[in-house]
DNA sequence: ATCAATGTGCTAATAATTTAGCATATTGGG
DNA sequence: CCCAATATGCTAAATTATTAGCACATTGAT
């Protein structure tokens, strides 16, 4: 289990999530994504904590800050599916993909072919 | 976005993934699930909450709680999926099926089959 | 039948999170 | 040139979350 992760409170779970959809983002674009938004300036101070903790950095942007993860999407990404995985599906790989394709509605053909060729790929390895 | 879930706090969260990993879980099986586990006291307390706010239930095993979540494993699992494969590949499943399968070392020929099964019925549908 | 082990209920203190406000700097438009 | 808009830095209050303690009930073993 990602045990950094799952170190950050609510709020600040919720701007990392709206900066890795986002890849990077101003701390009022960050506000913006928030349904519950509180004021400009929690938002900054959130944002600020985060940086401090190590999980954030910023670069500047003429005079604005924008904020982007210190870690890559892809790790973040692989380390919360693993949780998920393990979590919800006892770590099995095939049963998370099972439940996500069964989630689907619809799945055209051409998301098919890919998930076939990535399966193909899978197979010589 | 599930709103629900990220309304919950780090133990809570600590503790809903415990009692979803097993199915249902007593005050102590979710202490000793936790690496860095408060008092058995705190665990109880923090149990109490989760069923106030309706994320928990319990039935009575002997003079014993065993506590249970209001959600089903599985509607919850597709929620946290959704929220990953949003979050992180852009809402496309299959980008996240690859992140799945590129996660793991190997496959077995076992595992293989069953994905190519699952999408065999994916495909017509 | 008594005591240790293990359970619950309730309460209160401490720690962390969340929040907003004020001072101040910079930029672009009128 | 000056002011509104938008930025950051810092601080402190308010709210939540986390923690442990005490009182009491039940069960099983000696």
């Amino acid at each position: 289990m990602s045990e950094k992760a799952s170190q950050l409170s609510r709020r600040e779970r919720q701007i990392m999530d709206i900066i890795y959809a986002k890849g990077e983002a101003t701390a009022s674009e960050v506000a913006s994504g928030m349904t519950d938004a509180p004021s400009y300036s929690t938002v900054r101070a959130l944002l600020r904590i985060l940086e401090e903790k190590g999980t954030l950095k910023h670069r500047e942007d003429g005079k604005r800050y924008v904020f982007l993860p210190t870690e890559p999407v892809q790790k973040a990404s692989r380390s919360a599916l693993k949780n998920i995985v393990n979590t919800f599906f006892e770590g099995s790989l095939v049963n998370a993909v099972a439940a996500l394709v069964d989630g689907r509605e619809k799945i055209s053909p051409e998301e098919i072919q890919r998930l076939e060729s990535i399966i193909k790929q899978a197979k010589n390895r």
